[in-house]
DNA sequence: CCAAAAGTGTTGGGGCTACACCCATGA
DNA sequence: TCATGGGTGTAGCCCCAACACTTTTGG
């Protein structure tokens, strides 16, 4: 950051990835969009677009959000940076440099086809064929890092609508994990972690028909979780299902 | 990533700035220069620069930190992107998008001075006045972003020579946690540790003079580390000095 | 001999897994 | 009344913090 001058360096075009995933009947979903135009004419791609004159990274992001999942209250969403692919070949046209964000919505709310993009869907996570560009990478990388996330903070709420069941809680868990966990004890690790969750008072939910109600959370104030909620290792022994 | 057209986007520089941290008798240490420019004339500022063309950041951050430090094997050290910096009024003169790296190194090889910067130097973290442009900020996100990968990496042998006592990664841990471990507790954490570290058959080395020689370890292959080494929270009483 | 650091042993408490068991609901 | 999921209880195991203690060096 010393030595300016504006002849001295090379102008590159910037701009945002998403990944953005929901959970749909316990299954993992990620918005992709199919592309029009070449490169990759007919592959799907994760959303994005470019940086406006005045934007800042985020909030191209939140803008991009809310234009591909046709969601209005976007503001209150989860969205966070996830890293920057600058590889001077990724796109095969022109230098790109392209910050990418992951995204967690509460469920999908339809089947979108906002923007400027061929068609958009929620495509079950692991089921996309190879995507445009190095979006398989960008992909794979944010799912990983949620998956690490969820050990230590409380990003599984943003998997949640405003309120939720510890069962709900917990299928986040294990969609994102591909692992079961035995309720009981997750009940009893969520309640143990001091601002996690907070229940509201009296009320309670049918969980999809059969089953006793379940009493209704509200995530709590905490961002970051003591003690973490680890995921199981092969070697112990956790996991009915 | 669609709605390609070359004069729909603006251009932007993009820079990296480089969070370099060493440990120096047990200090964390991070490393300034100091600018001779304008804006921030004689402030302290993170290392870093413009990207060329054909380089990606992470080729970038590389070679930024071999002119920075002086030193010759860049290519085994950590390097780790850490986040973008895009908000639009970040520089004064201009639109600059920066990706910010955290880089450690095993010790200050030298007081460096090279590249175009006025000089260099490695002052004691914490102790750095109000810095240039947000590297404050980029500072503080970088120290947080090693805290938390201690507890799950490997990472605190990078601030490590290619041999190391336990004591002194001991010390790594206490200084960039600004704590206080129990020696004996440590040490059977990390040997209990699969792939942290494996101990270098017969030799040993005297540490600092006093005490009895302690055996030599290298960096096992590991670098994700289970079950994770946690730093102690105020409620649990560990830590003596 | 004393101080300092490495390394080993031990113990008591806490947490956590795995499971049994009861509760409330829809079909 | 049965299946299903919520919620509580608990026994045993394992981990681990908090020491005490021995070993090996320099002063």
């Amino acid at each position: 950051m010393h030595g300016y001058d504006r002849h001295a360096y090379e102008p590159f075009a910037v701009t945002v990835d998403l990944a953005v995933f929901t959970l749909r009947a316990g299954r993992l979903r990620i918005l992709l969009v199919e592309r029009g135009e070449e490169p990759y004419a007919g592959s799907w791609a994760l959303p994005g677009g470019f940086l406006k004159p005045d934007e800042s990274a985020e909030t191209a992001a939140r803008r991009e959000l809310a234009e591909e999942t046709g969601l209005a209250d976007v503001a209150g969403l989860h969205l966070e940076q996830l890293r920057t692919y600058s590889e001077p070949d990724r796109d095969p046209r022109m230098r790109v440099v392209s910050v990418a964000f992951t995204a967690l919505v509460p469920d999908a709310p339809q089947a979108v086809g906002g923007g400027d993009a061929a068609q958009a869907a929620w495509l079950p996570f692991g089921e996309q064929g190879p995507l445009a560009f190095d979006h398989d990478r960008i992909l794979a990388d944010a799912h990983h890092r949620i998956g690490v996330e969820l050990e230590r903070t409380s990003l599984a709420t943003a998997f949640c609508p405003p309120e939720f069941t510890l069962g709900e809680l917990r299928q986040v868990y294990e969609a994102v994990w591909d692992t079961g966990l035995d309720p009981a004890n997750f009940r009893r690790k969520v309640l143990g972690t001091p601002g996690f969750v907070t229940q509201v008072p009296g009320e309670s939910r049918l969980t999809g028909g059969r089953g006793k109600p379940a009493a209704l959370y509200r995530a709590g104030g905490a961002t970051t979780l003591h003690p973490p909620l680890l995921k199981p290792r092969p070697g112990s022994t956790e996991g009915p299902s």
